[in-house]
DNA sequence: CGTAGAATTGATGATGGTCAACGTTAGTGG
DNA sequence: CCACTAACGTTGACCATCATCAATTCTACG
């Protein structure tokens, strides 16, 4: 089976078969876990780096009322703060979603991989600026888009997500996303995100059903999010 | 005069002399810029690290319509993703909201001062992750709480942030940013901040009057804030 | 087949946006 | 020193969006 992670991190640049393989080796041992799995919680002592091979993840937030925000999905060949050591406290929770296969790696091996193996350590900070860009554009969301441009923005990026792993069949994707986690994730209620998701369908943009998106219209999804991929950082510098 | 920048990474952690004396000297040539200058758009091919020495500064993007959301603020000592020149592309830009004095550090001085300098490298990997858990506690007000809450927490942020740095006289803390600012970071217009502010003037928990905020009752203003400071990570973990 | 969680729909109301006017302040040049 | 200006701050009236509450239907799964 492959590595997911390794998958990923190629998509940043190459690696050689050495490096390749010891990213391998660091994630040779993932644990099967359950879905709704806190790998750590906010307020845990931070110990070893996680990654996800499998399945999906996300990181969450719990406010005093009891309301949560997620903050990110981890999907597979994703993984958490790369320094996440250096903390005291989490300042958030990560949980799985669906079932899913963990590894992780701890501290002196990641601090071994990194000072070993540039071409991993650079892919590792591409991903880094990946993530911090997701989540800059999760707040621009909501702070500055409508809950039909917010929808319709976070399919575009899971989409495009998803399809940069090799995760979608053409216009479908498996997302395994309940709509009282994408309504925690896009900071409005399940009752309304319902009702927005309805418009997208009559608008004949996409259509999403228990698992599974179908992006009918991509121009038409694209356009009603304002959508623009930069953010996913693609393109990069050529080496140097 | 202190260096803003060594001050904030000592609150990280010690540096030895030779370490501080190469921060030192890498920022010892800020350039002094007006108010509203950008350091770097969106869509420009990233360069050096910026670093604030003096004066306030803001992450942004703008969206289609024009609008505009801010994404973070800089303070003096703050600066700029540590890799970002790995990126082919900036996905927000960085302009000053002050005048401001802001040096450059080219990626080669920093690579070099990382290899070399393993204090130095802790404290840039931990003032990263403080950003991220910024960015994350951002998300969360923007999806969860209501406005009150929201510019609340805001300015019990910043309000520590600045207390860290020594920027703040006890309840009053010198904050030079305008209401429209402020609405365009909270995600709401400057007609309904305007009138959170009154509310949390008339509750006693804050005033804010142009370019001062005064906290006038700090555990009224946590309280309505729900604000746990724990994503600033001030407690750090022990060497090792 | 029964049950629990998820999805869907309707009715109602609160929060916050929009539009518009006016007051305030700091900075500029006569 | 004062008049002028532009940006910012403040307030009111009105309306759109989205939350809340509640009931019903659907689906997966033991």
């Amino acid at each position: 089976m492959s590595n997911r992670f390794l998958d990923k991190l190629l998509t940043f640049g190459t690696l050689d078969a050495e490096t390749a393989s010891a990213v391998e080796a660091a994630t040779s041992q993932p644990r099967s876990l359950p879905a709704k799995h806190d790998l750590i919680r906010e307020g845990d002592r931070p110990g070893p780096v996680f990654v996800v091979l499998e399945g999906w993840a996300c990181r969450y937030k719990i406010l005093p009322s009891g309301t949560r925000q997620i903050l990110a999905f981890l999907m597979p060949g994703d993984c958490c703060d790369l320094h996440i050591g250096l903390l005291a406290e989490m300042d958030h929770g990560i949980q799985t979603v669906t079932s899913a296969r963990v590894a992780t790696i701890s501290r002196e091996l990641m601090d071994e991989l990194m000072d070993h193996h540039p071409s991993f350590e650079r892919a590792m900070y591409i991903t880094q600026l990946v993530d911090e860009g997701t989540m800059r554009s999760w707040i621009t969301s909501m702070g500055r888009r409508t809950s039909i441009e917010r929808v319709a923005h976070l399919m575009c990026e899971l989409y495009l997500r998803g399809r940069h792993i090799g995760l979608s069949d053409a216009p479908h994707f498996a997302l395994p996303l309940s709509q009282i986690m994408l309504a925690d994730a896009l900071g409005m209620t399940p009752v309304h995100l319902n009702r927005v998701l309805k418009e997208l369908r009559l608008h004949g943009a996409m259509a999403l059903k228990r698992g599974s998106l179908s992006i009918t219209d991509p121009a038409k999804l694209t356009r009603i999010a304002g959508f623009d991929d930069n953010y996913l950082h693609r393109h990069l510098r050529g080496a140097g």
